[in-house]
RNA sequence: GCCGGCGUGGCGGAAUGGCAGACGCAUCAGACUCAAAAUCUGACGAGGGAAACCUCGUAUGGGUUCAAGUCCCAUCGCCGGCACCA
């Protein structure tokens, strides 16, 4: 044999024999069939890399590598999501530049990946903080600006005390910043705004065209959150004034007994003069201003509220005049702000009208008693105590009620999101500046195309300020200038964008990433979009995965992009847990560092490890026990050198085997079985151990299937054994269908679904030949009268007796 | 509360409705060794039996089927997401 099996020497060497033969650069050849397998890309942080990370990305490397095998032009490309708080926060308390922190932090990163062998293009690396690259971003904003899709707006915003940053609501986690864990609250402040909300429809029709995991496409609609209903205006009495409501249920109209709006109705400033007890009013009001978003739907179970005084509404369907009420269970921010309460079928109306004593009508038959709780099973039902939809079934109900209110001009037919607009703006530093001017005469102009990149002015001091500005407010130079559009005086934005701004369209910028003309040509878009495989964490469905996808959506509306949607098959992987089975942590003390596993075991046993761990969708706990085991089966793949006979084919006792796992690897590679497909080849090496020996054929075959996962040592054993050329240049191994069965197959024979004993057939025995050996070998077993023969081929024979 | 997922040996986990526990880890026994480590060979769900074998067994209770870990209904438990969204 050749030498002892030394991962650190062989894997430095054929990493920097990869670098020098560029072994993974995409070609610009746009004549081949192409693959785009995209991993998200790393906030280079400055922990370094951590042990979940290796988990995608070495999954989509042994695609990208079996794929470029299989003949494929292949773009599997990585860069850096650089922008962000921690930087910051590091910068400003250690005193040194966001971007000395962030070139320190991307080549650490960089040493570590290429440590592991990945088969990155680094010709294509991206940084979202590089100006060459957020020029485009930019560019990208101006078009929303354009388009009427960025705006401005005075709002209540989720706000970080820690971080003293405005969030998006996707950014607050159980009322706390999901980046710190600090308290979060409102805060009013002019923000920049992104009307994704426009585009929540799309959003969701996109969804049916794409190969998501399931789990990820229910996330997402639910986070989008249609439903469909009717608008209803309700008159106010004695006034020229209508209250409109959204409501899912307008077949429940006669059961509405009274109204809810909620605190910050513009309704009650507007009648402040006719409400007869406006201070009880005010003190409602404050106190419902004063409570953050999380109390107030901490406290949710205890309803509170209080009647407008001198205002009544009138029921449109039967002029019954029923009472308004604020209360702060009804959302400004959904709807219309206002609600009619049928508390007889639903839980919080309920609640509220038996705390406040208000009249309770059931309107759908079925239940017990809505005195005595509100029945709200009703889905389906008939109509009662309705007068002209008495009798109907609810979805007859809906569709007559909803052509009554259209015909009167009291109602419509409405469709409403959960989605809300995305905050854009950060008062932050370390973001892509946002490239607007506010003009004294013009209002909010956008700086010209040519203007771009704007670049992030050099500050002195990053400090975030109380008042909620950005530090580069302070920058008087950089914010004065003059007006684009009238030349007169005007101050730039000083707020800066969000992290998710950079990765919403960096898979783009990918496919052409030295272009200055343009985010990416036609051409290349147009030959690698959409991204094949995408493999991401869970936690960003909702914000990066939907965020791009609208960037996306939008740029294809503008004639950017060649596709609708960005992404056509969407996976995500389970994280790696401690030894304990706890999310690794250092006050937990069981981190696991990757540095540490490829200096004692080498890159390939972490990778093995990692696909082996278990289902690659689900959570693992880390094993060093296991590690172990993936280095002794590596060792094992090695001292087959020992076994080899000079045959080139594979041999008699092999070759079923052989075909088999050709298969099953194959297969596996592409359906997230990782696991499965390294058990798969384990246990063929037991095999040749078994037989003794391993053809020269047969070594070859197993190198390559086993390349994608240990990539280092499989290119030194094709050196080693002289096959020619580069492992990576070879091409991956076919099977034949046929040869994947075995000439006599072993089956079991039961009798009324029992297994009694199994009997070995020839693959294509006819049935009739089957059985009747089958009884034989069963003999005096068999006793009863025989009902039903069955024999599934090659599978098994089952003899129902009675 | 709603939505999604999951419950299989000592552990991680395999099983297009067709012999449950592949593969790995741990453990035990044996070989090699002065010895240990490494390596190799074998055993390894539970109960019974000297053995061939037999019985039971995939959270629990029912059901469909010649056949159920897998499909259906109900219950319990765990994990993840959303949540006063009208």
């Amino acid at each position: 044999m050749e030498k002892m099996y030394q991962p650190k020497k062989i894997e430095r060497k054929w990493q920097e024999i990869w670098d020098k033969e560029k072994a993974f650069a995409a070609s610009e050849d746009y004549s081949k069939p192409k693959y785009y397998a995209l991993v998200e890309f790393p906030y280079p942080s400055g922990q370094g890399l951590h042990v979940g990370h290796p988990r995608p990305y070495t999954a989509l490397d042994i695609v990208a590598r079996k794929r470029r095998m299989q003949g494929y032009n292949v773009l599997y490309p990585m860069g850096w999501d650089a922008f962000g708080l921690p930087t910051e926060n590091y910068a400003i308390k250690n005193k040194i530049h966001p971007k000395i922190v962030t070139e320190r932090n991307v080549a650490r990163f960089k040493e570590q990946l290429h440590s592991l062998g990945y088969s990155f293009d680094w010709d294509r690396e991206i940084n979202t903080t590089d100006p060459e690259y957020y020029h485009w971003t930019q560019w990208i904003f101006l078009k929303l600006f354009k388009a009427g899709l960025a705006y401005k707006k005075e709002m209540p915003i989720n706000w970080c005390t820690s971080c003293k940053v405005g969030l998006a609501n996707e950014e607050v986690v159980n009322g706390v910043c999901e980046r710190c864990g600090s308290e979060v609250v409102r805060k009013v402040k002019s923000q920049w705004m992104l009307k994704i909300t426009e585009y929540a429809e799309k959003l969701l029709e996109g969804l049916e065209e794409v190969d998501y995991i399931e789990k990820v496409k229910v996330s997402q609609k639910n986070w989008i959150g249609r439903s469909e209903g009717a608008e209803v205006s309700f008159k106010l009495k004695d006034k020229d004034e209508t209250l409109t409501v959204y409501t899912t249920r307008p077949d429940t109209l006669f059961g509405a007994t009274y109204m809810v709006v909620s605190p910050e109705h513009p309704l009650i400033d507007k009648y402040k003069a006719e409400i007869t007890n406006w201070e009880d009013i005010a003190a409602y009001r404050e106190m419902a201003a004063r409570k953050s978003d999380f109390e107030r739907t901490e406290l949710a179970k205890d309803k509170t509220g209080v009647v407008l005084g001198g205002i009544t509404a009138v029921n449109p369907v039967n002029g019954r005049e029923i009472p308004v009420w604020i209360s702060d269970y009804v959302l400004m921010s959904y709807g219309t702000g206002a609600i009619m309460a049928v508390p007889a079928h639903d839980e919080r109306d309920w609640d509220f009208a038996k705390k406040f004593n208000l009249p309770i009508i059931e309107v759908v038959a079925g239940g017990e008693n809505v005195q005595e709780a509100a029945f709200t099973d009703v889905a389906t039902g008939k109509l009662v105590n309705s007068e002209f939809l008495n009798g109907l079934e609810v979805k007859e109900a809906k569709k007559k009620i909803i052509e009554f209110l259209e015909e009167k001009g009291i109602g419509h037919k409405k469709v409403n999101y959960k989605l809300r607009d995305w905050v854009f703006s950060r008062q932050r530093y370390w973001g892509e500046p946002i490239p607007i001017v506010k003009c004294e005469k013009c209002g909010y102009v956008p700086i010209d195309e040519s203007e771009l990149p704007l670049m992030l002015p050099e500050v002195e001091s990053y400090m975030p300020t109380d008042d909620g500005e950005s530090p580069i407010a302070a920058m008087t130079d950089w914010v004065n200038t003059v007006c684009p559009c009238c030349g007169g005086k005007a101050a730039r934005e000083t707020d800066t964008m969000p992290q998710w701004a950079g990765s919403s369209w960096y898979f783009l910028r990918y496919t052409d990433p030295k272009n200055k003309e343009a985010l990416a040509s036609k051409e290349a878009l147009k030959y690698w979009l959409p991204v094949d495989w995408y493999n991401g964490g869970m936690e960003h469905t909702t914000l990066h995965l939907l965020y791009s996808r609208f960037w996306h959506r939008f740029l294809y509306d503008e004639g950017v992009v060649p596709t609708k949607e960005p992404y056509k098959k969407r996976t995500s992987h389970g994280m790696i847990l401690g030894e304990n089975g706890e999310k690794m942590s250092k006050s937990r003390g069981n981190v696991v560092n990757p540095d540490d596993i490829v200096n004692e075991y080498g890159a390939d046993t972490l990778r093995t490890y990692e696909m082996f761990i278990g289902a690659f969708e689900l959570s693992a706990a880390w094993s060093n026990e296991g590690v172990r085991g993936c280095r002794r089966f590596l060792e094992r793949v090695w001292k087959l050198q020992d076994l080899i006979t000079d045959d080139d084919e594979y041999s008699k006792e092999m070759e079923t085997k052989m075909h088999q796992t050709i298969k099953k690897v194959s297969g596996d590679f592409e359906n997230l079985k990782f696991n499965t497909a390294i058990a798969a080849m384990m246990s063929l090496i037991n095999d040749f151990y078994k037989v003794g020996k391993v053809t020269k054929g047969e070594f070859k075959t197993l190198l390559i299937l086993l390349n994608p996962v240990a990539p280092h040592m499989t290119e030194e054993l094709w050196e080693i054994m002289n096959y020619g050329k580069r492992l990576y240049e070879a091409s991956w191994p076919e099977y034949d269908e046929a040869k994947t069965v075995e000439a006599t197959v072993e089956i079991a024979v039961q009798i009324n679904g029992k297994t009694k004993l199994t009997i070995f057939i020839d693959k294509d025995m006819e049935k009739e030949d089957v059985i009747a050996k089958a009884k034989e070998a069963l003999g005096d077993k068999l006793t009863g009268n025989i009902v039903k023969e069955i024999y599934v081929p090659g599978r098994i024979v089952n003899i129902v007796a009675k």
